[in-house]
DNA sequence: GTAGTTGGTATACTCTGTGATACTGATTAC
DNA sequence: GTAATCAGTATCACAGAGTATACCAACTAC
């Protein structure tokens, strides 16, 4: 019925895929896994990196994240309390993504700006 | 203020993050894309190889995706009218971002399966 | 004093992405 | 006849993603 040449184990590629848009699915978790992932630890320093964010959302992506295993969150308890937010090694897996991502987007931008 | 030296070109990069996720947001655009890539070509057939969707979203989506010059649609209107769709080259572009989602999938479920 | 920073929470609201279901007209197969 | 396939469209409905705005307590800087 199908050509069985031309497919690989196609059910199973489409369910990696779609359990990957699942855990990283959305607006906002790629570019703070990216923001962490640069260096950025403290709350507003990652809120600051991410136009268009805002509290709220990356308060509830963070919190989500964490316990997803994705980052870990430290408190330091000394007289101004400090907040630290570092990527787990888990979390790095996505960088090939995320790469991946920029480079698109950038060679989108080159893209349309030759169509105009 | 900051450590310059850690910094790639963080904000051009963070847009380009996003539009990238602009553009391929949501929960069928890369499969559908991976779908047609892999050679599926007439409606029901990419219908039935992506699990969950419905022919709605499926309809939505190409015609998104048609717009923005991510697949080609052609209509064969002999006797049974035949519809194909096609990917473009610049649709190609997406398939290191799909190859590298698809082997995190594949990884994201050794990961879970050893935690369990 | 006042203004600003930090790390958030609270409340209210919009909106759109997604889902469920049914249906169509043409054609083919039994 | 009946059922099935093809390529979709039409309605309705809803959760939850995302936005806007204000606010808090503790602290620093001027």
């Amino acid at each position: 019925m199908e050509n069985a040449q031309l497919i690989r184990n196609q059910p199973e590629e489409v369910k990696a895929l779609q359990d990957t848009i699942y855990v990283i699915g959305g607006k906002w978790k790629l570019p703070i896994i990216n923001s962490i992932c640069n260096g950025n630890k403290r709350f507003r320093e990652i809120e600051r990196s991410i136009p268009g964010i805002t509290t709220r959302m990356l308060s509830r992506e963070l919190k989500e994240m964490e316990m997803n295993k994705l980052i870990k969150r430290t408190v330091y308890p000394d007289s101004p309390v400090l907040v630290e937010y570092e990527s787990t090694p888990y979390c790095k897996t996505f960088g090939n993504i995320i790469l991946a991502m920029i480079e698109w987007g950038k060679e989108h931008k080159k893209y349309i700006q030759e169509e105009a």
